[in-house]
This record gives C-alpha cells, structure tokens and sequence, in this order.
RNA sequence: GUCCCCAUCGUCUAGAGGCCUAGGACACCACCCUUUCACGGUGACUACCGGGGUUCGAAUCCCCGUGGGGACGCCA
C-alpha cells in the first residue's frame, strides 16, 4: 500500500517553526517511503483563518524546499462532504442534537473545576435506550456533538512514542458542529484523513489527546486507522513553548536572519531525531537515514548557536554564485551596491567561512564596495605617524607590483623585510586604511580582489586624511 | 486539579542487558596553525534525575518518587 502522509497547517499566522520540523518529518517520511505528501489547509476557523496566512505558509514550504504531490486542498471546500458526513452520523445514532447553551455548558466546566475533576459536558442530550431526553427548548439551534463509547480504552502504537492508551471515561461527546452547521476541526480531520487515504498521521506532540478521539470517530464512520506518530515539541533555550513574543518562530525570521534553507532544515531535522554521528547533511541523505523508530519522544529544545554553526557548514559548501544572489538584497538594505567593485561571488568565496549567515556576510562584504576611514580608535591605534610612513613607502612599491595575489603577496613580504619589521606593522596598518577594521582575509587576497587603483586610491585618502 | 507523554554532558544526540572506565556535535576553556579575525587541527571539561527491584550482569527491563512538557474550547 502506497504510504500517504500530510501537513495541515491552520492559516492563522505566519509559517511556525514547529510547523516546518512536521511538515519535514511527515515529507521526508514520504519521500523515504515513496508514497504521497498532501499539504491540507485548516481553514473551519473563519474568524482566524486569512489569504495571507495561506500565502504565508506556501510561500514558507517553497522558500524551505518542501514539495507537495497533493493540494493543497481547503477545508472550507469541502463543507457539503462534511455535512453528509454528519447527516450519516445523526442518522446512524452515532452523533446526536445538543440543545445546551453555551452558559449552560460554561457552569458545567465551572462546576467539575470546582469539584476538581475535568471539565466536561454532562450529557443531558445524549440519546439512550429508556432515557427521556428533555423538550427542545424553542428557538435554540443545536449544535452536534459525537457519541463517544462510555467505557472501554483507546489504544494505538505510537510511531514513535509507543503503545499509547487512554480510557473513554476521559473524553467526553466533542461537538462535531457548530449551529450554524459548520464541522469542528476533530471531525474535518477525520473525515479528511480517511477521504484522502492518509496512511500515517505525522503531527505534534499536541495532538496526542485528540487522537483517542478521532480514533473514535474513525471506528463510527467504520473508517481504516491510519498509524499515528506524535512528533516531541521544539522547546525555546529557556524549555518552554516557542512563543511568537520571545522567540523567532516563523520561517521569514529565518529567512531574514540570512540562514539557509538547507541549513534551517538540517538543522530542524536533528532536533529530535538522529542517525549516529551524522550532523551535517543534505536532505538527500535525510530522506534516505530517516525513520520514524528514530524519532525522539522526549521534547527539544532550540538551540540558536547550533544552528549558526550548521548554517556555516552549508554556506562553506554552497555555491558562491548562489550566495551572492541570496546576499544582494542584504547588501542593498545595507546600502551598498554590489555591482560597483569587485564580483560579489568572488568576496564572498574569500569571506564565507568567516561568518556564520548571510546577514553576517554582507555586512563583512562592506568595505569592497565602500571606502569609509578607519575609525579614530582604530586610526589611532594602526596609523600613527610611523605607519603612515611605512604606508606610504608602500604606497611607492604597490604602484609599481603587477596585480595578482602571489606577486602582492611576494612585494609584501620583501617590503616587510626591508622595513625591518614584524608582519603585523604592515598588515595592520594596511587593513586599517584599506577596509577601515583589522579583521580581514589574508591582506594580498584582498589587495588583489579590490584591484590596483582603487588599493591606491584608498591608500592616498588615507594617507591625506588620517594625518 | 484531572489525564497523557517524557527523563544520558549546559544544549542536540549515540546507546535497543555485557562492545560503556558512556561515543559524536554545538557552546565553553587551553594549545597548535596563522599576517589580524575566522576556518581547520589537538586536547581538556562535563552526563546515564533519585530510590527500590529483575538479572551472573542495567544507561538500557519493571515499580515508586521527583522533575519537565503537553492537553483539558461551539481554536486548530
């Protein structure tokens, strides 16, 4: 049987974090299995639910690289399956009309909160044999709720958490529709999930006490169970739930951050999961390792440096070409235009391995595009009067030296010599005037990328200026 | 409060009864490399939550405790 698998975002917001680490684990579950990968749009909560939230989360699985065979499909097409879905169940006798009013139901909650038990619906119009049902109050549109089994257990084997089993006497008869007839999110699911043939449930640790539920429904509707795995949650550096207020949990952040979305999802891939040793991987090798026995139950949490430090491995192995695509626009918010000076890939390729996102490159790849002076304690620091001379020594011998890194290299170690002096006296000095900070590649690479003339005009400035 | 789940270095994890005086990675520290900063290399530091069992033998199995997380909506 082929295996099919889905994400169902709710449009509600912008693309989460944790939804990206489910929507990889239920992909690459398919992929590994070559099955299919439906993407499902959530979208019964009318007052929540908006366009831009849709765009959001497609534009977020694009940007990331998460292909779907399947939809997306929307709940809100779907209500007239849903309402005959619900006419089956009524007639059936495995759902029935809930005339309680919303007060009535709050003083129930109220009243088991106070008796220290869980809050629950009384069933005052849940149908049974001999029972009298009380007389349907007028005017009230009744919402619908399912007949949950009184006793006996639920019980599933976890892909990855193991058996798990919870007894009926903990859930109550969940509403199934609103008065106005639209179906709850427990019931789309169900019926969801079974219309579309979905295999294996790959969802949230959240959802684990909803699925006792829909396992339920399921066995009314005399539906096939899919296999359910319950993903461990992605916990912030603190061990608690992401929250939108403290931490950067949607895909933009990322995006913005200058990670890769390569290294967004290896890293997302390692919470939680691990194949021995294996840090560092495409998501080739991903699909290939991945299983859901390997899946961690316990939760996560999000650690920022990892990441920085995964994000680094893959911009050392990627393109430069394509890194200096993805570092323009950083570039031009920064306001530099990367068109006026040396190619950007090729600044790059020399600065990469010193950052750790593209946010960091851009900024480092500054000074090629622009000459500001060196900064005064900096100036103060490596341009002193004596480097100023040395520089300008220099100065003589640069506009005569052909221009290519070995020969820049050659003349600087022959001045260095003849000067007498450490390394470091040219170097700095040289970083200094040059790109205005001391913490640049090796300093003839850098000659050579920013080219003769401007070397030499950038040096004249700053020997006319500084003094 | 009730129910469910979880528990190895600070963090992410390897580990499915003997291979474990517990391995890797990030972070931290030291050293090496080095023209600065990085990268890279080497090394140090650091963990099986506690208590009972089971077993010749337990990080691995069972029970209890403790701690953490999740869920208890006419949200999804």
């Amino acid at each position: 049987m082929t295996v099919r698998t889905r994400f169902a975002p709710s449009p509600t917001g912008l693309l989460h974090i944790g939804g990206v680490r489910t929507a990889l684990f239920s992909w690459a579950y398919a992929r590994k299995q070559q099955g299919v990968f439906v993407l499902r749009i959530e979208d019964t909560d009318l007052e929540r639910s908006t366009p831009e939230s849709v765009k959001a989360i497609m534009d977020g699985m694009h940007w990331v690289g998460l292909d779907y065979d399947e939809g997306p499909f929307y709940q809100m097409q779907r209500m007239d399956r849903y309402k005959v879905v619900i006419q089956d169940m009524l007639a059936a006798g495995t759902a029935y009309y809930c005339y309680s009013s919303k007060e009535e139901l709050d003083q129930m909650r109220a009243e088991a909160e106070a008796r220290g038990e869980k809050p629950r619906y009384d069933r005052t119009w849940r149908p049974e044999r001999g029972k009298t049902l009380p007389p349907v109050p007028e005017g009230v549109q009744p919402v619908v709720r399912f007949r949950n089994p009184i006793d006996g257990v639920v019980a599933w084997d976890d892909a990855v958490k193991g058996r798990i089993e919870i007894g009926n006497v903990e859930l109550d008869d969940l509403i199934i529709a609103r008065p106005d007839g639209t179906p709850t999110y427990n019931f789309c699911v169900v019926v969801d999930d079974w219309d579309m043939g979905i295999t294996h449930v790959i969802r949230g640790d959240d959802h684990v006490n909803n699925t006792p539920r829909q396992i339920n429904i399921l066995a009314a509707l005399g539906a096939p169970l899919p296999v359910y795995g319950h993903l461990p949650m992605i916990l912030n550096a603190n061990g608690q739930k992401m929250s939108k207020r403290r931490d950067a949990v949607s895909v933009v952040d990322y995006s913005e951050q200058g990670i890769l979305p390569e290294a967004l999802l290896n890293y997302l891939a390692r919470l939680g999961w691990g194949h021995g040793d294996e840090e560092f991987f495409t998501m080739t090798q991903f699909v290939e390792w991945f299983d859901l026995k390997n899946v961690s139950p316990s939760p996560s949490r999000f650690d920022r440096d990892k990441m920085l430090w995964i994000n680094q491995q893959h911009m050392k192995a990627a393109d430069n070409q394509r890194l200096a695509e993805l570092t323009t626009p950083f570039l031009t918010k920064l306001g530099y235009d990367s068109t006026q000076g040396p190619a950007l890939a090729e600044v790059i390729s020399l600065l990469k391995e010193r950052v750790t996102n593209l946010m960091d490159l851009a900024a480092q790849a500054t000074y090629f595009y622009r000459h500001d002076a060196a900064p005064a304690e900096l100036a103060a620091q490596h341009l002193n009067e004596e480097a100023r001379g040395r520089l300008a020594r220099f100065h003589k011998v640069l506009a005569d030296t052909a221009w290519d890194a070995p020969t820049l290299s050659a003349a600087i170690k022959t001045f260095v010599a003849a000067e007498g002096v450490k390394m470091p006296l040219v170097g700095m000095p040289l970083r200094a005037a040059l790109c205005g900070t001391t913490q640049t590649p090796s300093v003839d690479l850098v000659l050579a990328l920013l080219g003769k003339d401007e070397v030499l005009k950038r040096l004249s400035h700053t020997l006319q200026t500084a003094a």
